[in-house]
DNA sequence: ACTGTTTGTGCAATCGTTTGCAAAAGTCGG
DNA sequence: CCGACTTTTGCAAACGATTGCACAAACAGT
């Protein structure tokens, strides 16, 4: 109507055809325009797909009957003739009323950098929230769907084992998570023992000696940095207590708040499980004029861009999610490529700043 | 488990087969399956898809041996006949070598909210990262891929023509954004020029008089965000000066300190665009001993989780992420449905705390 | 026993592309 | 102008599920 919007675009040069053309005749198939280009569809395939034999001037021809057409190839159709979708599933525990596996913003900065490494290599992501308690058949039925060409998974949750048992059937699939001895699927994550370690060797250096670790320990992952600060606690004869906590935002705060309230004065260093969980944890102690560094150290885990902001800047053990979801999408392309591929089990770092 | 339901068919006379064929796992099509039951694939496919007239007995056997098989049924196929996928499409400006449009604290919120209303309703969700000044087509492409029966867009981004020239033709599309007089896609987002406002209202009254609005004026939604404070801020004979300020989040430290540095003295009063701005620039602010509220006024605009963790807690404008993210599921589905529907502008509300 | 109605199944076309195979059309040296 | 090739193209069979239509069987009514 207004149609000024077209004026900033000088890029395509035929103001009439195109919407009589659109308007008249739906060009949807191969078919259609086959028919308008006068050849069969098995040359338009071929033309379109640019991969095999066509004259030039054939292709030419449908390639700008095409255009002025707006023809779209229909995904679907050549998915199902192709047995292949171009789709990576990913598997998420996306839950707000379950316990999140994951924390939101580490989630997020994961996701980001999947999408880049999948768009680059051409691929679409398909996202599938999973609640595995509540659905046991999650995962082969993603997988069996045939919609996708292979499969993510973000976080072991409590499924270590239907993972594995799966991993023992089908390939295509690359798990965020921890690695443990001797395990069959194929894992992307940080050494979290030693991020543990790292953590709570920094606690100490720093003067502390009663610990706290602060997050649910069931969660893999967790428990790994949970077990790394453990063994240093226990090497240097100093205690640890855990402080369960869940990730939901919500419920996080008053969880949070209340450990705090019980626990003060009796802890002087905090190993929390993820920079979201310190970062709350760091509010929480402000607000009760509780010193940090001085009267408790506080040391979180991810070193997400928040880590830099929050007020002192936090001391956290670092993992490289950009390296991670790059790692993830190539080890899937090798697999999905029949190739035999091993974990990745990346080193974290200790970033120092002013909490610990 | 073990093949009892065998015994029910002596049609088919396999004796030893039960682990062996579970174990091959030969029937991955719903020929197989019929072969195995003895019936045509018809039948199958409607004993399992329940929906249509098949003998109780017969279907029983039918469900039985799929279990027993692990039969999945091939989606993409499925798709194709059925011409309707199940699967909705979200289109993000996910780029972070790009300028984001959304921050990411924020976006990742209303996935998770869109994830849980689509999920709710037997959708999956496929997203698709989109670089829109790099790739002209993008939308068209998506929604003629076949793959998916209908487009969430997050964000307007710069794309408004495009949009609405592509809302003329098609009509499963909702977008989050800004809704401006007259326009023909169907919008939802908070009313974020009343925001604007809102939060321009605050920092005036609690008595600031040279304010800065610390964001990038260009993306739709922060422009109305911008008009609304400008609106009041004229009204009240204050000036207001821009900060434009990139969304990636390693841009935007360093870009938020420059503008403190530059603007500190000039200005008692900071509209930040996005509570992830807000906090960056709290942080910053703390760091250079700049005393909120009482040097500078701050607020934001989501009310994130993160709003009230911050130090001081932060006054901002809340957008109700989670009624926007359902509001949009429920337009698109009433669209699939043929329904014409309205846009829906929800109204934003101050929520204040500490920082103003 | 003969129609008329249900009910339950099978047949085969269809969704829109891709691709192996073979036929048609060009190319070329002799 | 003729074989011997080399390009190009068309044909038709997949891919795997859904569904309108017709037919078979079961059953009721008179």
């Amino acid at each position: 109507m207004l149609g000024e919007a077209d004026m900033s675009e000088p890029d395509t040069d035929r103001p009439a055809a195109p919407d009589a053309a659109t308007a008249d005749r739906p060009v949807r198939t191969l078919a259609d325009l086959a028919r308008i280009a006068g050849v069969s569809t098995g040359t338009v395939s071929r033309a379109l797909a640019g991969k095999s034999v066509v004259k030039g001037d054939t292709r030419k021809k449908i390639e700008a009957l095409a255009q002025q057409h707006g023809f779209r190839l229909n995904q679907v159709a050549s998915n199902l003739r192709r047995q292949r979708t171009g789709v990576i599933g990913i598997a998420i525990p996306l839950g707000h009323d379950r316990r999140q596996q994951v924390s939101d913003a580490f989630f997020m900065t994961l996701l980001g950098y999947l999408a880049d490494a999948l768009t680059e290599k051409g691929y679409d992501l398909m996202l599938r929230r999973v609640i595995p308690d509540r659905d046991e058949d999650w995962l082969d039925r993603f997988i069996g769907s045939g919609m996708v060409d292979g499969v993510l998974v973000i976080g072991q949750s409590d499924q270590f084992a239907r993972i594995e048992e799966v991993a023992g059937r089908y390939r295509p699939m690359v798990v965020w998570g921890n690695h443990q001895e001797g395990q069959r699927h194929c894992v992307v994550g940080s050494d979290n023992r030693l991020g543990g370690k790292q953590a709570a060797e920094r606690l100490i250096a720093q003067g502390a000696r009663r610990l706290a670790f602060l997050g649910d320990p069931t969660a893999t992952e967790f428990a790994a940095r949970y077990t790394g600060a453990k063994s240093v606690a226990d090497a240097h004869d100093v205690p640890m207590i855990t402080l369960p906590t869940h990730l939901a935002p919500d419920r996080m705060a008053k969880e949070v708040a209340s450990h705090i309230d019980q626990h003060a004065g009796q802890i002087d260093g905090i190993f929390a499980a993820t920079d979201i969980l310190a970062m709350v944890c760091l509010a929480e102690l402000a607000g009760r004029q509780i010193a940090v560094p001085d009267d408790i150290r506080v040391v979180g885990f991810d070193d997400l861009p928040l880590a830099e902001q929050t007020a002192p800047p936090l001391t956290t053990v670092r993992q490289d999610i950009r390296a991670g979801a790059f790692g993830m999408v190539d080890l899937l392309l090798r697999r999905l490529a029949g190739e035999e591929t091993e974990s990745l089990v990346m080193q974290p770092e200790l970033i120092v700043r002013q909490s610990a």
